[in-house]
RNA sequence: GGUGCCGUGCCCAAGUGGCCUAAGGGGAUGGUCUGCAAAACCGUUAUUCGCCGGUUCGAAUCCGGCCGGCACCUCCA
Protein backbone atom coordinates (compact mmCIF):
# COMPACT_ATOMS: atom_id res chain seq x y z
CA UNK A 1 0.00 0.00 0.00
CA UNK A 2 1.74 3.54 -1.16
CA UNK A 3 1.54 6.48 1.40
CA UNK A 4 1.00 8.99 -1.16
CA UNK A 5 -1.49 11.10 -1.30
CA UNK A 6 -3.68 11.11 -4.61
CA UNK A 7 -5.02 15.21 -5.55
CA UNK A 8 -7.65 15.79 -7.76
CA UNK A 9 -9.45 19.06 -8.68
CA UNK A 10 -12.69 18.56 -7.45
CA UNK A 11 -15.32 20.86 -9.05
CA UNK A 12 -17.56 21.27 -6.12
CA UNK A 13 -14.94 23.15 -3.85
CA UNK A 14 -13.02 24.28 -7.34
CA UNK A 15 -9.81 23.64 -5.62
CA UNK A 16 -7.59 20.53 -6.13
CA UNK A 17 -7.61 18.54 -2.92
CA UNK A 18 -6.74 15.22 -1.44
CA UNK A 19 -9.21 12.01 -2.43
CA UNK A 20 -10.26 10.78 0.69
CA UNK A 21 -12.27 7.38 0.79
CA UNK A 22 -14.78 6.48 3.13
CA UNK A 23 -13.76 3.00 3.44
CA UNK A 24 -9.80 2.90 3.42
CA UNK A 25 -8.19 2.35 0.19
CA UNK A 26 -11.38 1.44 -1.06
CA UNK A 27 -12.67 4.15 -3.73
CA UNK A 28 -16.06 3.74 -4.36
CA UNK A 29 -16.65 5.59 -7.77
CA UNK A 30 -19.34 6.45 -10.45
CA UNK A 31 -18.62 8.12 -13.67
CA UNK A 32 -21.18 9.19 -16.06
CA UNK A 33 -21.16 7.00 -19.25
CA UNK A 34 -22.95 7.60 -22.94
CA UNK A 35 -26.37 8.16 -24.02
CA UNK A 36 -26.08 5.04 -26.71
CA UNK A 37 -28.05 6.51 -29.37
CA UNK A 38 -25.05 6.76 -32.08
CA UNK A 39 -21.26 5.70 -31.93
CA UNK A 40 -19.21 7.67 -29.08
CA UNK A 41 -17.38 10.42 -30.28
CA UNK A 42 -13.70 11.20 -29.52
CA UNK A 43 -15.04 13.83 -26.83
CA UNK A 44 -16.94 11.10 -25.42
CA UNK A 45 -13.77 9.59 -24.82
CA UNK A 46 -11.58 11.88 -23.47
CA UNK A 47 -14.38 12.03 -20.46
CA UNK A 48 -14.32 8.14 -20.26
CA UNK A 49 -10.08 7.99 -20.29
CA UNK A 50 -10.01 10.84 -17.39
CA UNK A 51 -11.94 8.45 -15.42
CA UNK A 52 -9.89 5.36 -16.54
CA UNK A 53 -6.75 7.00 -15.59
CA UNK A 54 -8.02 7.77 -12.02
CA UNK A 55 -9.22 4.38 -11.78
CA UNK A 56 -5.45 3.05 -12.69
CA UNK A 57 -4.23 5.63 -10.66
CA UNK A 58 -5.82 4.43 -7.57
CA UNK A 59 -5.31 0.85 -8.44
CA UNK A 60 -1.17 1.61 -8.35
CA UNK A 61 -1.47 3.23 -5.00
CA UNK A 62 -3.07 -0.07 -3.94
CA UNK A 63 -6.39 0.96 -3.18
CA UNK A 64 -9.08 -1.72 -4.12
CA UNK A 65 -11.78 0.03 -6.71
CA UNK A 66 -15.51 -0.06 -7.36
CA UNK A 67 -16.19 1.74 -10.65
CA UNK A 68 -19.44 1.74 -12.42
CA UNK A 69 -19.89 3.49 -15.40
CA UNK A 70 -23.62 3.67 -16.51
CA UNK A 71 -25.04 3.30 -20.14
CA UNK A 72 -27.84 5.30 -20.90
CA UNK A 73 -30.55 3.58 -22.98
CA UNK A 74 -33.69 6.04 -22.03
CA UNK A 75 -34.57 9.41 -21.13
CA UNK A 76 -32.35 11.51 -21.91
CA UNK A 77 -34.37 14.68 -23.95
CA UNK A 78 -32.70 16.40 -26.46
CA UNK A 79 -33.82 19.91 -24.46
CA UNK A 80 -33.29 18.34 -21.34
CA UNK A 81 -32.35 21.69 -19.31
CA UNK A 82 -33.52 24.17 -16.60
CA UNK A 83 -36.95 25.05 -18.27
CA UNK A 84 -38.13 21.74 -18.07
CA UNK A 85 -37.41 18.21 -19.55
CA UNK A 86 -38.20 18.96 -23.04
CA UNK A 87 -37.80 18.06 -26.56
CA UNK A 88 -37.70 14.38 -27.57
CA UNK A 89 -35.69 11.27 -26.55
CA UNK A 90 -32.78 10.62 -28.07
CA UNK A 91 -33.47 7.32 -28.59
CA UNK A 92 -36.41 8.13 -30.05
CA UNK A 93 -34.95 10.51 -32.41
CA UNK A 94 -31.93 7.97 -33.13
CA UNK A 95 -34.73 5.68 -34.54
CA UNK A 96 -36.16 7.97 -36.64
CA UNK A 97 -32.79 9.32 -38.28
CA UNK A 98 -31.02 7.63 -41.33
CA UNK A 99 -28.93 5.30 -39.79
CA UNK A 100 -31.84 4.32 -37.62
CA UNK A 101 -33.55 2.49 -40.86
CA UNK A 102 -31.32 -0.40 -39.63
CA UNK A 103 -33.12 -1.17 -36.26
CA UNK A 104 -36.44 -2.73 -36.48
CA UNK A 105 -36.87 -0.78 -32.58
CA UNK A 106 -35.54 1.53 -30.52
CA UNK A 107 -34.36 -0.95 -27.81
CA UNK A 108 -32.26 -2.93 -30.26
CA UNK A 109 -30.62 0.92 -31.71
CA UNK A 110 -29.65 0.75 -28.01
CA UNK A 111 -28.15 -2.52 -27.97
CA UNK A 112 -25.94 -2.04 -31.02
CA UNK A 113 -24.47 1.58 -30.05
CA UNK A 114 -23.94 0.06 -26.26
CA UNK A 115 -21.71 -3.06 -28.17
CA UNK A 116 -19.99 -0.51 -30.56
CA UNK A 117 -19.50 1.47 -27.27
CA UNK A 118 -17.75 -1.44 -25.40
CA UNK A 119 -15.80 -2.57 -28.31
CA UNK A 120 -14.46 1.34 -28.98
CA UNK A 121 -13.64 1.38 -25.17
CA UNK A 122 -11.61 -2.02 -25.58
CA UNK A 123 -9.74 -0.80 -28.44
CA UNK A 124 -8.80 2.51 -26.35
CA UNK A 125 -7.49 0.51 -23.79
CA UNK A 126 -9.60 1.07 -21.25
CA UNK A 127 -9.88 -0.52 -17.64
CA UNK A 128 -12.87 -2.70 -17.51
CA UNK A 129 -15.49 -1.01 -14.65
CA UNK A 130 -16.86 -3.50 -11.98
CA UNK A 131 -20.20 -2.82 -13.33
CA UNK A 132 -21.54 -1.21 -16.23
CA UNK A 133 -25.73 -0.90 -15.09
CA UNK A 134 -28.21 0.14 -17.91
CA UNK A 135 -30.55 2.47 -17.03
CA UNK A 136 -33.67 0.47 -19.03
CA UNK A 137 -32.60 -2.57 -15.93
CA UNK A 138 -33.20 0.33 -12.85
CA UNK A 139 -36.33 1.67 -14.01
CA UNK A 140 -38.57 0.35 -10.84
CA UNK A 141 -35.97 1.45 -8.55
CA UNK A 142 -36.32 4.70 -10.24
CA UNK A 143 -40.42 4.65 -9.63
CA UNK A 144 -39.73 4.04 -6.09
CA UNK A 145 -37.60 6.72 -6.00
CA UNK A 146 -40.32 8.97 -7.74
CA UNK A 147 -42.02 8.00 -5.16
CA UNK A 148 -40.52 8.18 -2.25
CA UNK A 149 -39.59 12.12 -3.28
CA UNK A 150 -42.97 12.79 -3.58
CA UNK A 151 -43.75 11.43 -0.25
CA UNK A 152 -40.61 13.31 1.36
CA UNK A 153 -42.28 16.66 -0.19
CA UNK A 154 -39.63 17.35 -2.50
CA UNK A 155 -41.15 16.44 -6.02
CA UNK A 156 -44.59 16.78 -7.04
CA UNK A 157 -47.32 15.32 -9.84
CA UNK A 158 -48.56 17.09 -12.73
CA UNK A 159 -50.75 16.57 -15.18
CA UNK A 160 -47.39 16.09 -17.49
CA UNK A 161 -45.11 14.50 -15.37
CA UNK A 162 -43.75 14.34 -11.81
CA UNK A 163 -41.24 17.23 -11.52
CA UNK A 164 -38.34 18.27 -8.08
CA UNK A 165 -39.16 20.81 -6.63
CA UNK A 166 -35.85 23.07 -6.59
CA UNK A 167 -37.17 25.08 -4.10
CA UNK A 168 -37.34 22.10 -1.42
CA UNK A 169 -33.68 21.58 -1.88
CA UNK A 170 -31.53 24.93 -0.58
CA UNK A 171 -28.49 23.44 -2.02
CA UNK A 172 -29.59 23.66 -5.46
CA UNK A 173 -26.79 25.06 -7.73
CA UNK A 174 -23.91 24.34 -5.54
CA UNK A 175 -22.05 22.83 -8.20
CA UNK A 176 -22.91 24.75 -10.90
CA UNK A 177 -23.58 28.08 -9.64
CA UNK A 178 -26.73 27.83 -11.30
CA UNK A 179 -29.30 28.54 -8.24
CA UNK A 180 -32.68 29.08 -8.74
CA UNK A 181 -32.56 32.56 -8.92
CA UNK A 182 -29.73 32.68 -10.85
CA UNK A 183 -31.36 30.42 -13.21
CA UNK A 184 -34.47 33.01 -13.23
CA UNK A 185 -31.70 35.73 -14.44
CA UNK A 186 -30.06 33.40 -17.09
CA UNK A 187 -30.58 35.06 -20.52
CA UNK A 188 -31.56 31.60 -22.04
CA UNK A 189 -35.12 32.09 -22.65
CA UNK A 190 -37.18 30.13 -20.49
CA UNK A 191 -40.06 28.23 -21.90
CA UNK A 192 -43.47 28.65 -19.73
CA UNK A 193 -44.89 25.50 -18.12
CA UNK A 194 -47.57 26.62 -16.13
CA UNK A 195 -47.87 22.48 -14.74
CA UNK A 196 -44.88 23.46 -12.95
CA UNK A 197 -45.03 25.51 -9.50
CA UNK A 198 -41.82 26.78 -10.70
CA UNK A 199 -39.46 27.35 -13.87
CA UNK A 200 -36.39 26.18 -11.76
CA UNK A 201 -38.36 22.63 -11.56
CA UNK A 202 -36.91 19.58 -13.50
CA UNK A 203 -38.83 16.57 -14.53
CA UNK A 204 -37.89 12.78 -12.42
CA UNK A 205 -41.09 10.95 -14.42
CA UNK A 206 -42.63 12.08 -18.22
CA UNK A 207 -45.99 10.59 -18.44
CA UNK A 208 -46.00 9.39 -21.83
CA UNK A 209 -48.21 6.74 -23.29
CA UNK A 210 -46.66 7.30 -26.57
CA UNK A 211 -43.27 6.73 -25.92
CA UNK A 212 -41.49 4.17 -27.50
CA UNK A 213 -40.15 3.05 -24.28
CA UNK A 214 -42.36 3.02 -21.51
CA UNK A 215 -43.30 1.41 -18.29
CA UNK A 216 -46.33 1.48 -15.86
CA UNK A 217 -45.81 3.42 -13.10
CA UNK A 218 -48.11 4.90 -9.89
CA UNK A 219 -48.15 8.15 -12.80
CA UNK A 220 -49.63 6.20 -15.53
CA UNK A 221 -47.54 5.09 -18.17
CA UNK A 222 -44.51 7.14 -18.82
CA UNK A 223 -40.86 7.24 -18.39
CA UNK A 224 -37.94 7.95 -15.79
CA UNK A 225 -36.26 11.64 -16.44
CA UNK A 226 -32.48 11.21 -17.07
CA UNK A 227 -31.11 12.77 -13.72
CA UNK A 228 -32.61 10.00 -11.55
CA UNK A 229 -31.23 7.33 -13.32
CA UNK A 230 -27.78 7.84 -11.89
CA UNK A 231 -29.27 9.28 -8.65
CA UNK A 232 -30.57 5.45 -8.33
CA UNK A 233 -27.85 3.45 -9.76
CA UNK A 234 -25.30 5.63 -7.95
CA UNK A 235 -27.04 4.67 -5.16
CA UNK A 236 -27.93 0.67 -6.08
CA UNK A 237 -24.05 -0.61 -6.49
CA UNK A 238 -22.11 2.50 -3.78
CA UNK A 239 -24.55 3.22 -1.37
CA UNK A 240 -25.89 6.75 -0.16
CA UNK A 241 -22.71 7.87 -0.59
CA UNK A 242 -19.67 7.76 -2.75
CA UNK A 243 -16.53 8.57 -2.68
CA UNK A 244 -16.07 9.94 -6.47
CA UNK A 245 -18.37 11.09 -9.27
CA UNK A 246 -16.76 12.48 -12.82
CA UNK A 247 -18.50 13.01 -16.08
CA UNK A 248 -18.22 15.58 -18.88
CA UNK A 249 -17.87 19.30 -18.50
CA UNK A 250 -22.01 19.29 -19.63
CA UNK A 251 -22.88 16.94 -17.03
CA UNK A 252 -21.74 19.07 -14.36
CA UNK A 253 -25.89 21.28 -15.08
CA UNK A 254 -28.11 20.16 -15.65
CA UNK A 255 -27.64 16.53 -14.83
CA UNK A 256 -25.05 16.35 -11.89
CA UNK A 257 -26.37 19.25 -10.18
CA UNK A 258 -30.31 17.50 -10.04
CA UNK A 259 -29.04 14.11 -9.22
CA UNK A 260 -27.40 15.88 -5.90
CA UNK A 261 -30.78 17.44 -5.31
CA UNK A 262 -32.19 14.12 -5.72
CA UNK A 263 -29.64 11.71 -4.23
CA UNK A 264 -29.52 14.04 -1.04
CA UNK A 265 -33.25 14.57 -0.87
CA UNK A 266 -33.59 10.88 -0.94
CA UNK A 267 -31.35 10.16 1.87
CA UNK A 268 -30.54 12.83 4.05
CA UNK A 269 -26.79 12.36 3.42
CA UNK A 270 -24.28 14.09 1.26
CA UNK A 271 -24.15 12.17 -2.03
CA UNK A 272 -21.00 12.74 -3.12
CA UNK A 273 -17.55 14.87 -1.69
CA UNK A 274 -15.29 14.86 -4.98
CA UNK A 275 -16.50 15.58 -8.45
CA UNK A 276 -14.22 15.65 -11.47
CA UNK A 277 -15.69 17.08 -15.14
CA UNK A 278 -13.24 16.74 -17.56
CA UNK A 279 -13.44 19.97 -20.03
CA UNK A 280 -14.18 20.37 -23.79
CA UNK A 281 -12.38 18.55 -27.15
CA UNK A 282 -11.46 20.95 -29.74
CA UNK A 283 -10.69 20.37 -33.28
CA UNK A 284 -8.87 22.24 -34.78
CA UNK A 285 -9.37 25.19 -32.34
CA UNK A 286 -13.55 25.19 -32.75
CA UNK A 287 -15.89 22.84 -30.87
CA UNK A 288 -16.49 20.27 -32.13
CA UNK A 289 -20.14 19.85 -33.39
CA UNK A 290 -21.73 18.07 -36.51
CA UNK A 291 -22.97 21.08 -38.10
CA UNK A 292 -19.56 22.20 -38.30
CA UNK A 293 -18.16 19.57 -40.04
CA UNK A 294 -15.24 18.92 -37.43
CA UNK A 295 -17.15 15.44 -35.51
CA UNK A 296 -15.45 12.47 -35.35
CA UNK A 297 -16.38 9.28 -33.73
CA UNK A 298 -13.80 7.00 -32.22
CA UNK A 299 -14.00 5.14 -35.38
CA UNK A 300 -14.21 7.61 -37.55
CA UNK A 301 -10.77 7.53 -36.48
CA UNK A 302 -9.94 4.28 -36.40
CA UNK A 303 -10.86 3.71 -39.74
CA UNK A 304 -8.21 5.47 -41.29
CA UNK A 305 -5.46 3.08 -39.82
CA UNK A 306 -4.34 5.17 -36.65
CA UNK A 307 -3.27 2.82 -34.20
CA UNK A 308 -5.98 2.90 -30.83
CA UNK A 309 -3.48 3.69 -28.64
CA UNK A 310 -2.21 6.66 -30.71
CA UNK A 311 -5.90 8.16 -30.13
CA UNK A 312 -5.75 7.26 -26.99
CA UNK A 313 -2.67 9.26 -26.09
CA UNK A 314 -3.58 12.03 -28.09
CA UNK A 315 -6.70 12.35 -25.67
CA UNK A 316 -4.39 12.11 -22.57
CA UNK A 317 -2.05 14.48 -23.71
CA UNK A 318 -3.40 17.55 -21.55
CA UNK A 319 -4.49 17.89 -18.36
CA UNK A 320 -8.67 17.00 -18.18
CA UNK A 321 -9.75 20.20 -16.58
CA UNK A 322 -8.05 22.53 -19.35
CA UNK A 323 -9.47 22.29 -23.38
CA UNK A 324 -7.47 19.71 -25.45
CA UNK A 325 -7.18 21.50 -29.04
CA UNK A 326 -7.40 17.80 -31.10
CA UNK A 327 -5.49 18.16 -34.68
CA UNK A 328 -3.59 16.16 -36.97
CA UNK A 329 -0.08 16.94 -35.21
CA UNK A 330 -1.49 16.09 -31.73
CA UNK A 331 -2.33 12.40 -33.12
CA UNK A 332 0.65 12.12 -35.38
CA UNK A 333 2.97 13.19 -32.00
CA UNK A 334 1.24 10.48 -30.63
CA UNK A 335 1.63 7.79 -32.60
CA UNK A 336 5.66 8.54 -32.48
CA UNK A 337 5.68 8.01 -29.23
CA UNK A 338 3.05 4.95 -29.13
CA UNK A 339 5.99 3.78 -31.20
CA UNK A 340 8.74 4.54 -28.96
CA UNK A 341 6.82 2.69 -26.22
CA UNK A 342 6.52 -0.27 -28.25
CA UNK A 343 10.63 -0.42 -29.66
CA UNK A 344 11.81 -0.25 -26.08
CA UNK A 345 9.01 -3.08 -25.20
CA UNK A 346 10.29 -4.97 -28.31
CA UNK A 347 14.36 -4.51 -27.50
CA UNK A 348 13.59 -5.56 -23.62
CA UNK A 349 11.62 -8.69 -25.08
CA UNK A 350 14.70 -9.52 -27.37
CA UNK A 351 17.31 -8.90 -24.45
CA UNK A 352 15.10 -11.08 -22.47
CA UNK A 353 15.58 -13.77 -25.31
CA UNK A 354 19.26 -13.35 -25.61
CA UNK A 355 20.03 -13.48 -22.33
CA UNK A 356 23.00 -11.83 -22.03
CA UNK A 357 25.32 -11.79 -18.81
CA UNK A 358 25.80 -8.81 -17.01
CA UNK A 359 24.33 -6.15 -14.44
CA UNK A 360 21.16 -4.68 -13.84
CA UNK A 361 22.42 -1.07 -15.22
CA UNK A 362 18.83 -0.26 -15.90
CA UNK A 363 16.43 -0.70 -12.35
CA UNK A 364 17.33 2.20 -10.12
CA UNK A 365 16.68 4.60 -12.88
CA UNK A 366 13.68 3.03 -13.74
CA UNK A 367 12.34 2.58 -10.45
CA UNK A 368 12.71 5.94 -9.98
CA UNK A 369 11.33 7.12 -13.36
CA UNK A 370 8.13 4.86 -12.55
CA UNK A 371 8.03 6.26 -8.81
CA UNK A 372 7.85 10.05 -10.43
CA UNK A 373 5.12 9.04 -12.90
CA UNK A 374 3.25 8.00 -9.94
CA UNK A 375 3.64 10.83 -8.32
CA UNK A 376 2.70 12.80 -11.18
CA UNK A 377 -0.54 11.27 -11.76
CA UNK A 378 -1.07 11.40 -7.64
CA UNK A 379 -0.99 15.20 -8.29
CA UNK A 380 -4.24 15.86 -10.24
CA UNK A 381 -3.70 13.02 -13.26
CA UNK A 382 -0.99 15.02 -14.55
CA UNK A 383 -0.38 12.95 -17.20
CA UNK A 384 2.12 15.28 -19.02
CA UNK A 385 4.71 14.77 -16.67
CA UNK A 386 3.87 10.95 -16.43
CA UNK A 387 4.21 10.36 -20.35
CA UNK A 388 7.36 12.29 -20.25
CA UNK A 389 8.62 9.81 -17.51
CA UNK A 390 7.62 7.23 -19.56
CA UNK A 391 9.33 8.44 -22.46
CA UNK A 392 12.15 8.68 -20.86
CA UNK A 393 12.32 5.17 -19.58
CA UNK A 394 11.85 4.18 -22.63
CA UNK A 395 14.80 5.80 -24.18
CA UNK A 396 17.19 4.59 -21.70
CA UNK A 397 16.05 0.88 -22.88
CA UNK A 398 16.12 1.30 -26.32
CA UNK A 399 19.55 3.49 -25.96
CA UNK A 400 21.10 0.08 -24.93
CA UNK A 401 18.87 -1.94 -26.84
CA UNK A 402 21.19 -4.22 -28.31
CA UNK A 403 23.60 -4.72 -25.17
CA UNK A 404 20.84 -5.00 -22.66
CA UNK A 405 22.07 -7.70 -19.91
CA UNK A 406 19.32 -10.50 -18.92
CA UNK A 407 19.37 -8.48 -15.51
CA UNK A 408 18.73 -5.19 -17.47
CA UNK A 409 16.07 -6.20 -19.20
CA UNK A 410 14.29 -8.00 -16.65
CA UNK A 411 14.15 -4.28 -14.98
CA UNK A 412 13.33 -2.98 -18.27
CA UNK A 413 10.42 -5.58 -18.27
CA UNK A 414 9.21 -4.31 -15.10
CA UNK A 415 9.41 -0.85 -15.88
CA UNK A 416 6.94 -1.23 -18.42
CA UNK A 417 4.74 -3.06 -17.36
CA UNK A 418 3.79 -1.10 -14.59
CA UNK A 419 4.24 2.02 -17.24
CA UNK A 420 1.47 -0.27 -18.93
CA UNK A 421 -0.87 -0.38 -16.11
CA UNK A 422 -0.76 3.04 -14.77
CA UNK A 423 -1.11 4.43 -18.54
CA UNK A 424 -2.16 1.93 -20.89
CA UNK A 425 0.26 3.38 -23.67
CA UNK A 426 3.34 -0.12 -24.33
CA UNK A 427 0.28 -2.71 -25.42
CA UNK A 428 -3.19 -2.48 -25.98
CA UNK A 429 -5.55 -5.42 -24.81
CA UNK A 430 -6.42 -8.53 -26.94
CA UNK A 431 -5.75 -7.67 -30.28
CA UNK A 432 -9.51 -5.73 -31.79
CA UNK A 433 -9.67 -6.41 -35.12
CA UNK A 434 -9.10 -3.05 -36.50
CA UNK A 435 -9.96 -1.80 -40.07
CA UNK A 436 -7.00 -1.78 -42.44
CA UNK A 437 -6.55 1.84 -43.84
CA UNK A 438 -7.47 0.94 -47.81
CA UNK A 439 -3.88 0.48 -48.92
CA UNK A 440 -4.40 -2.57 -51.14
CA UNK A 441 -0.86 -3.05 -51.39
CA UNK A 442 0.06 -6.34 -53.83
CA UNK A 443 1.96 -7.96 -51.60
CA UNK A 444 3.68 -9.94 -53.94
CA UNK A 445 4.71 -7.72 -56.12
CA UNK A 446 6.30 -5.72 -54.04
CA UNK A 447 8.03 -8.67 -52.22
CA UNK A 448 9.33 -9.04 -55.77
CA UNK A 449 10.92 -5.49 -56.43
CA UNK A 450 12.73 -6.01 -53.27
CA UNK A 451 14.33 -9.10 -53.90
CA UNK A 452 15.01 -7.51 -57.37
CA UNK A 453 16.54 -4.59 -55.70
CA UNK A 454 18.73 -6.76 -52.89
CA UNK A 455 19.87 -8.31 -56.17
CA UNK A 456 21.04 -4.62 -57.51
CA UNK A 457 22.27 -3.82 -54.30
CA UNK A 458 24.38 -7.04 -54.10
CA UNK A 459 25.91 -6.16 -57.77
CA UNK A 460 26.91 -2.49 -56.25
CA UNK A 461 24.34 -1.39 -59.00
CA UNK A 462 22.84 1.16 -57.08
CA UNK A 463 21.50 3.36 -59.63
CA UNK A 464 19.17 0.15 -60.36
CA UNK A 465 18.18 0.03 -56.49
CA UNK A 466 17.77 3.44 -55.95
CA UNK A 467 15.36 3.42 -58.74
CA UNK A 468 13.48 0.56 -57.66
CA UNK A 469 13.23 2.19 -54.46
CA UNK A 470 11.88 4.99 -55.79
CA UNK A 471 9.44 3.17 -57.52
CA UNK A 472 8.03 1.18 -54.19
CA UNK A 473 8.40 5.25 -52.85
CA UNK A 474 5.91 6.15 -55.73
CA UNK A 475 2.96 3.42 -54.92
CA UNK A 476 3.55 4.15 -51.03
CA UNK A 477 5.53 2.14 -50.03
CA UNK A 478 8.78 2.90 -47.98
CA UNK A 479 11.87 0.77 -47.38
CA UNK A 480 13.90 0.47 -44.38
CA UNK A 481 17.06 -1.33 -44.59
CA UNK A 482 17.98 -2.91 -41.32
CA UNK A 483 20.13 -5.33 -39.86
CA UNK A 484 17.09 -7.67 -40.15
CA UNK A 485 16.72 -7.36 -43.70
CA UNK A 486 14.70 -5.07 -45.81
CA UNK A 487 11.48 -4.13 -44.19
CA UNK A 488 8.49 -2.20 -45.65
CA UNK A 489 5.31 -0.05 -44.96
CA UNK A 490 3.16 1.53 -46.55
CA UNK A 491 3.80 5.16 -46.20
CA UNK A 492 1.46 7.42 -43.91
C1' G B 1 -26.93 37.05 -15.73
C1' G B 2 -24.30 32.62 -13.66
C1' U B 3 -19.95 29.09 -13.65
C1' G B 4 -15.13 28.01 -15.09
C1' C B 5 -10.49 27.59 -18.03
C1' C B 6 -6.28 29.58 -20.56
C1' G B 7 -2.17 33.06 -22.45
C1' U B 8 5.44 29.58 -21.40
C1' G B 9 10.54 28.58 -27.48
C1' C B 10 8.57 27.70 -34.66
C1' C B 11 4.19 24.13 -32.89
C1' C B 12 1.99 20.98 -28.74
C1' A B 13 2.97 21.18 -23.61
C1' A B 14 4.69 20.54 -17.88
C1' G B 15 5.94 23.66 -14.13
C1' U B 16 3.20 22.23 -6.14
C1' G B 17 7.52 30.97 -4.38
C1' G B 18 14.07 29.37 -4.07
C1' C B 19 17.61 22.61 -6.74
C1' C B 20 13.81 27.00 -13.04
C1' U B 21 19.99 30.30 -16.25
C1' A B 22 11.93 26.56 -17.28
C1' A B 23 10.35 18.87 -18.11
C1' G B 24 8.72 16.04 -22.24
C1' G B 25 7.08 15.54 -27.44
C1' G B 26 7.07 17.48 -32.55
C1' G B 27 9.88 20.40 -35.97
C1' A B 28 14.59 22.32 -37.38
C1' U B 29 19.77 21.43 -37.31
C1' G B 30 24.66 18.71 -36.48
C1' G B 31 26.45 13.59 -35.67
C1' U B 32 26.67 7.85 -35.31
C1' C B 33 25.02 3.96 -38.54
C1' U B 34 24.27 3.19 -43.99
C1' G B 35 26.69 2.32 -50.97
C1' C B 36 23.17 6.46 -50.46
C1' A B 37 18.66 6.85 -47.94
C1' A B 38 14.97 5.67 -44.36
C1' A B 39 14.41 4.12 -39.48
C1' A B 40 16.85 4.04 -34.93
C1' C B 41 20.19 6.17 -31.45
C1' C B 42 23.33 10.60 -29.55
C1' G B 43 23.90 16.11 -29.45
C1' U B 44 22.13 21.39 -30.23
C1' U B 45 17.76 24.39 -30.20
C1' A B 46 13.68 30.06 -24.15
C1' U B 47 18.73 34.51 -18.99
C1' U B 48 12.81 33.79 -20.60
C1' C B 49 7.32 32.78 -19.00
C1' G B 50 0.61 38.32 -22.55
C1' C B 51 1.29 43.63 -20.44
C1' C B 52 1.77 47.00 -16.09
C1' G B 53 2.18 47.52 -11.03
C1' G B 54 2.57 45.25 -5.96
C1' U B 55 3.98 41.58 -1.96
C1' U B 56 8.77 39.04 -0.93
C1' C B 57 15.64 38.43 0.59
C1' G B 58 13.64 35.72 -3.77
C1' A B 59 7.76 35.04 -8.59
C1' A B 60 6.47 31.84 -14.69
C1' U B 61 4.50 30.55 -9.85
C1' C B 62 1.02 34.90 -4.82
C1' C B 63 -2.11 39.77 -5.09
C1' G B 64 -4.36 43.90 -8.04
C1' G B 65 -5.35 46.10 -12.73
C1' C B 66 -5.30 45.84 -17.97
C1' C B 67 -5.10 43.28 -22.86
C1' G B 68 -6.22 38.84 -25.51
C1' G B 69 -8.31 33.73 -26.40
C1' C B 70 -11.96 29.93 -25.03
C1' A B 71 -15.80 26.86 -22.90
C1' C B 72 -20.42 25.36 -20.30
C1' C B 73 -25.57 26.83 -18.71
C1' U B 74 -28.68 24.94 -27.02
C1' C B 75 -27.32 19.90 -29.98
C1' C B 76 -22.80 17.59 -27.27
C1' A B 77 -18.64 14.08 -22.73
Amino acid sequence: MSDKVFRLYDSLSRTVKPLVTQEPNHLRFYSCGPTVYSYAHIGNFRSFITSDLIVRTARALGWKVTWVSNITDVGHLTQDDVADAGGEDKMERALRSKEGEHFNNVWELAEYYAEAYRNDWARLNLTEPEIRPKATQHVREQILATNELIEKGHAYETPTGVYFSVESFPNYGRLSGNTRDNLMDAVRDVVLDDNKRDQADFAVWKKDDKHLMQWYSPFGWGFPGWHIECSVMARAYLGDTIDLHSGGEDNKFPHHECEIAQSEALTGKQFCDHWVHTRFLLVGGEKMSKSKGNFYTVRDIFERGIEPLALRLALMSTHFNKELNFTEQTLADAAGNIQRMKRADAAADAALEAARLGPDELGETLATLYDEALDAMCHDINTSVALAKALEGAKSISREADKLSLASATSAKKFLDQINDLLGIVRGVAEVPVPVAETKVDEALILSKIEERTAAKKAKDFAKADEIRNELLAMGIELRDTPNGVEWSAKS
